[in-house]
Order: structure tokens, then C-alpha cells, then sequence
RNA sequence: GGCGGGUUGGCGGAGAGGUUACGCAGCGGAUUGCAAAUCCGUGAAGACCGGUUCGAUUCCGGUACCCGCCUCCA
């Protein structure tokens, strides 16, 4: 079996990976708040435990692996959101529009994840599904004395747990010793944090045993994954800006909740994303959802396919910090748009060992991409998209609009894009026949013309010795095709 | 202030104590009605200072600069 090697953040060491139970690999992610689109940097995470989660399911079995990602619908900005609409008219109750706004926004993230090629985890609990064992835990810390309630609130008794910062390489004492935020005067020391939160009137919230209130941020993931995964699991990933104190706090609470478990073996952390050399910021104008770059809804109008996304955000190892500037999405569609040529006729063939090894080296994507270049070079084409599928490239799902031949587009896409591709296919012909008349005439003016309406229409135009050929681009627009008619 | 990460050729970006990274761009060539696409070839690096070593871009120490976290933002 291949050996896989990752960096722990926990011993801050590149680690052999050992599952507890070899036929069943357990790995939690934390998922988004769901608030709102997912933005540039949401994707990041997804796209690199997406491509671990495919790494283990190859090495593992894909019936021995289980990925949980989940949702946080339990959230002040959904209330803000919810309540904004109640107010502006809308008919329900508070309860009911924080669940429309919830169910909506985890819509969109599915469709935008599904865009980048992420397969859908096998759980993606949502929270307020699991209340009930939020509050089974927090009265467990109570009982244990590693919590207690304070007007209203519940909090995690920071000093009981003794490795309390080991994760993040803090010590409690310095912690406080540069604390910038007020301390709240129930709290017995400034660093204890919330496990329940009451909720006042108009807020929503439930019955506890500490009155109507909602569940802190962090025993939300502790109860989850102790629910869906068990006392220890193999892997727990995230943004590195959740290292602190988010997954601090989660051991903090699991390890306390359940003393006979290890919870997580492997801590995996992805290094933030910054655009064009800046950190994504509304002010500064460069701050995009997934979406806005699906749809081209970016400065120059450039649509960028989700597979598009995904390849830049692979071209850089995980643990570094990454650029995302347009310059590179266009290499990145460049490649692809050559590997979709080589390997679109081809069936899948072996996944090479080298990929194969390159992602097991601390999932080594960069080094990925470079084996899979060396494939196409040497006419591999087979291997090229079997290791491919692996980093979630080339797959069926992202084909669009990398699709050399019309038939193949035709046989994937029939409802939506049926309609354009005939039109292809007929001014291909047209073309053609233009093109060899005019290599008699010598004039060329009408192939011309046809020809920068296409590229016009987003449609590259290919002529060669063997005849015409057009492939439609990402900027393809159906519409102007049509116009050509 | 505390903790952590980074600094590689024009740009992006890896691995390895000694042998070509790779991609993009550039340049030269093939092909082409023109172009695009494709293919072949090619120059160019390791922030600064010191140490270890026969030999360091790769290990160790220091300096400078950049970035992140310490604020429920991945």
C-alpha cells in the first residue's frame, strides 16, 4: 500500500499517515458559515481536503473512507439577514426565514462547489440538526467541572485542560498577557470561552438547560464529529486561520468530553489566499465570490471555469500562502485546455505511480501537475487523464467547454448546449467551404470575416492542412452564434 | 507586544547537500493564405551576512523585508 506523509500541524512535523482503523479513514473539515455566496478563499479548503479525500478513497477504497464537512447555520449574520427581511415585509416567522436564507446559501454552495470539480463529502451535518447533542456535551463538561454556567452562558473552564494551546503554540499565560478584548465579568478567566449563548428576546434560539439560547461556534464541530465519527478520527483540516482558537477550543472540549478518545490524529491546515498580491478585501476591490468568477462578473469580464479554479488553486502546495491573479488562471486554462484535447477520445487508463506519489507526499499537488505534464509529453494520454481524475481534473463534471470534438459535446450536454452545437457544426462546414474556395480565389476577405465573428462569439478558430475546426473557449456565447446563422 | 509562515530565473512555482525542475512569457525554428492552436530547440535563479562541509539555493545562526493569527474571516 502506498505510503502517505502529511504535515501535522499538531507536531508541526510531516508525518506518515497511520489510520486508527485501516478500513475506515474518518475526516472532518470545517465547513462554511452559511451566510452567504462562498468567496475565493472558502474554495481553497475545499478543493485541497477534495483532493486528499480523492487521494484516500484511491489509496483506501472508496467504501472505506468517510469525509464529513459540515454546515454552521447557526449564526448572527443569518440572523441579521433574516431579521433584515422580516422588517423589509417578507411573510414568516424569524425561524422560518433564518431556514430560507440558510437552505438558499447552502444551495450555492453546493452549486459552487460541484462547479470546481469538489465531490460532495459523505456528511454535511448542519448544526441546528444537532442541538440535542451540543447540549448532551456541555452538560457532560459541567458535570466533569471543566464547565460552568454563568448568567445564561456556559463556558469551557480554559485552565482545566492542561494542553490547552499546544496546537497553535500559545501559552494561556502570554494569551492574556496581550489581550486586546474586554473581558466579559462572568467569566472566570479572561480566556474562557463560550460552549452556550442565551439569546434574547427577538433572537432566535431553543430551550436549554440554561435557559432559550444557541450554541457557541466551537462545540458545534465537537459535537458533530463525535456524533458522525466517533471519539477519534484520522484527519480534521481547515484554514489555518481556524487554528486559532477555533480548533484550540474543539480539542479543548473534545478532549475533555471524551477522555478514552484521541480525537484527531492528523491536523491539516491550508494557508490563506491573497488576489493580485493583496488580501481579498471589499475595499480594495478584489474580493470575489466563487460565483462572480464563474459568471465573469469580475473587472475585465472574464468568465472562469470552475476547473479553471480549481487548477490555480492546485498549482500551489497547500501549506503556502497563494496568489491568485488572473494571469495565472490563464495558464492554468491553457494547459487544460491542451490536456482536454489530448485526452478527450481517450479512455482512462492506470493513474500513474508518480502522481500518485507526488500527492502522497504532503499532498504534493504541484508536483502532481508537473508529472502530469511529463504524461502529455510523452503521449500518454490514458494515464494523463486517469491521474488527472485524481486531482479532480478532467472529470466529466468540469468538461465543459474544453470539449475538442462537437459530437462529444453534444452526446454530454444534449438540452443545453444541443442547440449551439449544431450551429458549430454547420458554420464549421460553411467555413470550410469558404476557405477552400478562396484558397482557389486567393480572396480571402469572406473567411476573414466569418472568422473574427467567431473568435468574436468566444469560439477558437483552428485551420490546418487537415481542414477547419472550432472549439468554443470559456468566453463562449452562444447568442452571437446564433447570430452568425 | 506574543506566536507562526515566507523570501528561488522576467512571472508563477517544486524537489533534492553535488547531476535539466516544470509551466508561462521571451528568443530561434517547423507548420500556416494570414492568424490561432500545436510541435521542436533555447538563455535566465536561489534576499543579505556568517557558520558547518571537499562542496549549500538545499543544513545551522543572525540581519532585512513581506505575510498571517492573537477580533466566531477558510
Amino acid at each position: 500500500m502506498v505510503t502517505i506523509r502529511l504535515t501535522n500541524s499538531k507536531t508541526r512535523r510531516k508525518e506518515e499517515f497511520r489510520p486508527i482503523d485501516l478500513s475506515h479513514v474518518r475526516m472532518y473539515v470545517c465547513g462554511p458559515t452559511v451566510y452567504d455566496r462562498a468567496h475565493l478563499g472558502n474554495a481553497r479548503p475545499v478543493v485541497v481536503f477534495d483532493t486528499l479525500y480523492r487521494l484516500l478513497r484511491h489509496v483506501y477504497g472508496e467504501g472505506h473512507v468517510t469525509y464529513v464537512r459540515n454546515f454552521t447555520d447557526v449564526d448572527d449574520k443569518i440572523n441579521a439577514e433574516a431579521l433584515r427581511r422580516q422588517k423589509a415585509g417578507s411573510p414568516g416567522t424569524l425561524e422560518e426565514l433564518i431556514h430560507e436564507r440558510t437552505e438558499e446559501t447552502i444551495a450555492w454552495y453546493h452549486a459552487d462547489m460541484d462547479a470546481l470539480g469538489a465531490l460532495r463529502p459523505n456528511h454535511e451535518p448542519r448544526a441546528t440538526d444537532f442541538i440535542g447533542q451540543m447540549i448532551a456535551m456541555t452538560q457532560g463538561l459541567i458535570a466533569s467541572g471543566h464547565a460552568y454556567a454563568a448568567e445564561g452562558h456556559v463556558l469551557f473552564r480554559v485552565r482545566s485542560y492542561k494542553d490547552y494551546g499546544k496546537l497553535s503554540g500559545r501559552s494561556v499565560d502570554d494569551m492574556i498577557a496581550g489581550a486586546r478584548v474586554e473581558v466579559a465579568p462572568f467569566k472566570e478567566d479572561p480566556m474562557d470561552f463560550v460552549l452556550w449563548k442565551p439569546s434574547s428576546g427577538e433572537e432566535p434560539g431553543c430551550g436549554s438547560p440554561w435557559g432559550k439560547g444557541r450554541p457557541g461556534w466551537h462545540i458545534e464541530c465537537s459535537a458533530m464529529a463525535h456524533e458522525l465519527l466517533g471519539e477519534s478520527l484520522d484527519i480534521h483540516g481547515g484554514g489555518l486561520d481556524l487554528q486559532f482558537p477555533h480548533h484550540e477550543n474543539e480539542i479543548a472540549q473534545s478532549a475533555c468530553a471524551h477522555p478514552h478518545g484521541r480525537f484527531a490524529q492528523y491536523w491539516l491546515h491550508n494557508e490563506m489566499l491573497q488576489v493580485e498580491g493583496k488580501k481579498m478585501s471589499k475595499s480594495l476591490g478584489n474580493f470575489f465570490t466563487v460565483r462572480d468568477l464563474l459568471d465573469g462578473n469580475t473587472p475585465g469580464g472574464v468568465k472562469y471555469p470552475g476547473e479553471v479554479i480549481r487548477f490555480a488553486l492546485l498549482k500551489t502546495h497547500y501549506r503556502k500562502p497563494m496568489d491568485w491573479t488572473a494571469e495565472a488562471a490563464r495558464e492554468a486554462s491553457a494547459e487544460l485546455s491542451k490536456w482536454w484535447t489530448a485526452t478527450d477520445k481517450v479512455s482512462a487508463g492506470e493513474e500513474s505511480t508518480a502522481v500518485v506519489a507526488a500527492l502522497s507526499d504532503d499532498l504534493n499537488t504541484h508536483g502532481a501537475l508537473t508529472e502530469l505534464r511529463k504524461l502529455y509529453k510523452e503521449g500518454d494520454f490514458p494515464s494523463l487523464k486517469a491521474s488527472a481524475h485524481l486531482l479532480g481534473l478532467l472529470t466529466e463534471e468540469v468538461r465543459w467547454p474544453y470539449t475538442q470534438s462537437l459530437q462529444a459535446t453534444l452526446h454530454h450536454n444534449p438540452n443545453t448546449f444541443g442547440r449551439a452545437t449544431l450551429s458549430l457544426n454547420s458554420i464549421e462546414d460553411r467555413l470550410s467551404k469558404l476557405r477552400t474556395a478562396a484558397m482557389a480565389s486567393k480572396d480571402f476577405s469572406a473567411v476573414d470575416a466569418l472568422k473574427s465573428a467567431l473568435i468574436a462569439a468566444g469560439v477558437e478558430v483552428r485551420m490546418s492542412k487537415a481542414g477547419v475546426e472550432l472549439v468554443p473557449g470559456p468566453d463562449f456565447d452562444p447568442a452571437k452564434l446564433e447570430a452568425l446563422l
